[in-house]
DNA sequence: CTCATGTCGATACACTGTATTTGCGCAATA
DNA sequence: TATTGCGCAAATACAGTGTATCGACATGAG
């Protein structure tokens, strides 16, 4: 070897932090989804050994907590609410938003409790907002019916939006986008309800219908917290 | 070799057909969660080499999917229900006590469509009992909105219930059950909203709190299917 | 009896998360 | 200055994963 093709004069071994761990893991499941996640990866990504990452975090399940966290960042809403009502709305609409820019968010959403700082100062937010206007208990029951709903709801229209990109980006109509399996299944008349609600239904859109259940549901905690439980 | 340690005089491989496959997966799951359901080892429990398994299922997430409709036939109510308030409370809590007893099904309900023929039969089954009440657009809106909900709240309930488990075994308290982490996050002063709440909160059990937010919703499902939309 | 067929099992590959061992540069000491 | 110890980065190792490929064998047809 001649100091031509030496190797660089040093790798210099980057300062690395749970930070830019967290950065590198996150964007590269913003590409290739959850599944592209390995520390392998996220090392290398970062011009370091596998290994090296121990040193940070303890394991790959505590990187997704560090994930998911990250996002709750971006899920903080900036100024006071006007009033509960808008403050549980736009908890679920901003969560609704980072989950369509951060699909893999739907596939840790509600799957282990979210402790981190950034989610417990949305926490904090959110039950500032409730504070004074019920009992405490009937408040937390407002507040987990409604994040109730919208995990699973963004559940399903991230699960909704991955299947449609599965089936070639078929239009949204259920029969065709779902393939044939299920038209077959629906031409048998077995299913004559079902039939009829997905001929007869409209189509709306996910956005829509996300926010008009989040509405009724709104309606339902706005009449509970005027009349407190007995 | 003798004819006394030949292998037993055949392996005769056993039939093996979906059902077997997808039952010794179920069974694994139950004992060791989802990441305990290895293709090598559901092969293992039927005597076959993993191999075998392809001429059956195209792949482990397909597996996965016959694990769940494998369970929405758990689901499924036997008798006709009351009425639709009946027939959606009833779903929910047949669902909840399914994935208490199969715990793994919380990490995939609503992960994708489920789109088996169980799941359909439930489907319809929910349907029929919403059929003529309101249009078909407000009735698919009042299942998928107490469909949202309850998926997301059976997600919570379940990782609560496993992070109980992993903080051994400490009582439902938030405080100590979270760890020390949160405690020193609370005593910081810097979310005195969510300390309130951990403080004068009243401890409920899962199975009322998850009873209570269904009736709050079903309430307001009532009130959307009496007036429908303009 | 020979040959084709199709199915089952073994092998192989690329990859995973993580434990353990190895090597190297720097700090402090003699 | 020479040496020793130490701490950390890297390499290696291991047990396991999902799945593609290939080889053997058993069975049915001509």
């Amino acid at each position: 070897m001649t100091v031509w093709d030496r190797p660089e004069p040093s790798p210099r071994p980057a300062p690395l932090d749970r930070e830019r761990i967290v950065a590198a893991a996150v964007a590269l499941a913003d590409e290739g989804g959850l599944e592209a996640v390995s520390l392998r990866k996220v090392a290398a990504r970062l011009g370091a050994g596998p290994m090296r990452l121990y040193g940070y975090i303890a394991t790959k399940e505590e990187l997704f907590d560090l994930m998911v966290d990250e996002v709750y960042a971006e899920i903080l809403p900036e100024g006071r609410p006007g009033d509960w009502r808008e403050a549980l709305r736009v908890l679920a609409e901003r969560t609704r938003l980072a989950a369509l820019r951060h699909e893999w968010l739907a596939d840790l959403l509600g799957g282990r409790p979210a402790l981190g700082p950034n989610a417990l100062a949305v926490s904090e937010a959110t039950l500032a907002a409730l504070d004074g206007l019920a009992d405490v208990d009937t408040a937390m029951r407002a507040v987990e019916t409604v994040g109730a709903y919208y995990i699973g709801a963004i559940r399903r229209e991230i699960a909704n939006l991955r299947a449609e990109r599965a089936t070639g980006l078929s239009e949204s109509d259920w029969q065709r986008a779902r393939g044939p399996h299920v038209t077959g299944m629906l031409a048998t008349g077995r299913f004559p309800a079902l039939a009829k609600f997905v001929h007869e239904g409209t189509e709306v859109d996910a956005g829509t219908s996300f926010a008009t259940g989040l509405e009724w549901i709104l309606d339902a905690v706005a009449a509970k917290l005027a009349r407190p439980p007995a």
